[in-house]
DNA sequence: GCCAACGTTGGC
DNA sequence: GCCAACGTTGGC
């Protein structure tokens, strides 16, 4: 079964442009336990993604995205000279856990959060809830179709 | 720039 | 195992 997602990227850093750029990119760098596990136990080749602009001017989802490569360790933590060293994780043992994405799509209009968090049919949705600061979440299909709608995008 | 929310660390 | 201190995220 089709699985949904939302990813968090701050686009000064790397966007979803950059994405469509780059076609597919490594999703490196997680360094918390729950969305680690999420890269590891739960996403299937095929999944879909939104692609979401954090610390932007106003925050907003970009675009859509698909796992084309399930978890596998990331091995930006294996590199001392990396910003996401991780000491404590080695290749024989690696604790962290990245996936790939390739883009499929830019909403043909952006979401910006606000309006997200307007619409009474995604009050439930994650990323509109106080405080929630995980950079991968789980995606109700209700939830991502509502999106797409939103931004008058059809896949 | 502020600060609330949350996760992690480490002393005890 | 508790919890205070600290660091980070990320909206505003």
């Amino acid at each position: 079964m089709t699985g949904y997602w939302l990813m968090k990227s701050e686009p000064h850093v790397y966007s979803f442009e950059d994405l469509v750029k780059d076609k597919t990119t490594h999703w490196d760098g997680v360094r918390n336990y729950q969305a680690r596990n999420f890269m590891r136990d739960k996403m299937k080749i095929g999944d879909y993604v939104l692609f979401y602009h954090s610390n932007h001017k106003p925050p907003h989802i970009a675009g859509i995205a698909r796992i084309c490569k399930e978890g596998y360790p990331d091995f930006t933590a294996f590199d001392s000279e990396n910003k996401y060293f991780d000491a404590s994780s080695s290749p024989e043992n690696p604790r962290w856990i990245m996936v790939d994405i390739e883009a499929i799509k830019a909403l043909t209009s952006i979401v910006p959060l606000l309006d997200l968090k307007e619409n009474p049919a995604l009050d439930e949705m994650l990323v509109v809830q106080r405080g929630q600061r995980l950079s991968v979440q789980p995606v109700e299909k209700k939830h991502f179709d509502e999106v797409l709608r939103m931004s008058g995008t059809e896949l």
